[in-house]
DNA sequence: ATAAATTATATCTTACACGATATAAATGGA
DNA sequence: TCCATTTATATCGTGTAAGATATAATTTAT
């Protein structure tokens, strides 16, 4: 148990601000690199779920992305309506909705090494410093969520 | 110069979706800890920044909370109807706003250190950890900041 | 002294993000 | 079989976020 005295008070020293601060400002340095695709970085983030494993459930994809169906329904109509997913339901069940990418969805994989390595250097850091990093801070969520 | 084969594809390994997942997942952790006092994060952010200094400009506030006026401005007209904050124009420079703590929001500020506390014991993680990782953070977060 | 540039904040639009709720399809008893 | 429960997705309302733009006050240069 810790006591008040050894509570940190100024938001500057907080875990909270600094996973709030560090996570925009990644996202502001995406902005740049996904403007000319035409996609937000939640958009990005959900291709590259598709990348990896074509024709998934929204339910699927709303698991891996940690959002939820009522976020990632009107992004995924956000994607259908730009050409690059389509939603159909599943004849098999009709309660699912199975997302594909188009030609176009699969295009922009092309785009994928630029700017990874574009956002990758912005950090400064090496790769195995950026891997512990994604560790720590994969543990941290993971504790944090099972907490509630 | 990073080669492509050495570069991550799997969203999972990338620092902007570990940095993504995490703070969402602290944001959740915070929402049962402050919805009974009827305040967002980013409100109660604001207002540890208002406990730290009272009485500061928009501006100033922007600055520290690194979001802009536009995000800004409707939370404080927000934190005003709740009656946490006033917002008056500095007579002395008509164009800055500035934003003082009503005794009601002087008040939440006896809620911080348990709010804190089950935030930090959430995450399993003990302070010398969590220090350190607010540090690596923040210097991830200046050079990304730096680099655009 | 006054027009031009700068500064501080606000408005508008688009896009997440999530709680609460709705709806339709599938499943599982009695 | 048929009705209750569960599952999968969608809708609605509120609140961030940020780019583009607007507006009013201050400062600067002429």
């Amino acid at each position: 148990m810790l006591h008040d005295t050894q509570l940190p008070t100024q938001p500057d020293t907080m875990i909270c601000f600094a996973l709030y601060t560090a996570s925009h400002a990644i996202n502001r340095a995406y902005v740049p690199l996904l403007n000319d695709l035409g996609l937000t970085y939640p958009q990005w983030i959900t291709l590259m779920f598709l990348w990896e494993d074509d024709e998934q459930s929204v339910g699927a994809l709303s698991t891996k992305l940690q959002m939820q169906t009522n976020t990632l329904t009107p992004l995924l109509k956000r994607l259908e309506s730009l050409g690059h997913v389509t939603r159909t339901r599943n004849p098999k069940d009709e309660r699912q909705v199975i997302v594909r990418l188009t030609p176009s969805g699969r295009a922009m994989q092309k785009h994928s090494n630029a700017v990874t390595r574009c956002v990758i250097e912005s950090t400064g850091f090496d790769l195995p410093m950026l891997e512990n990093l994604v560790k720590v801070l994969g543990t941290l969520r993971d504790q944090v969520a099972a907490a509630d």
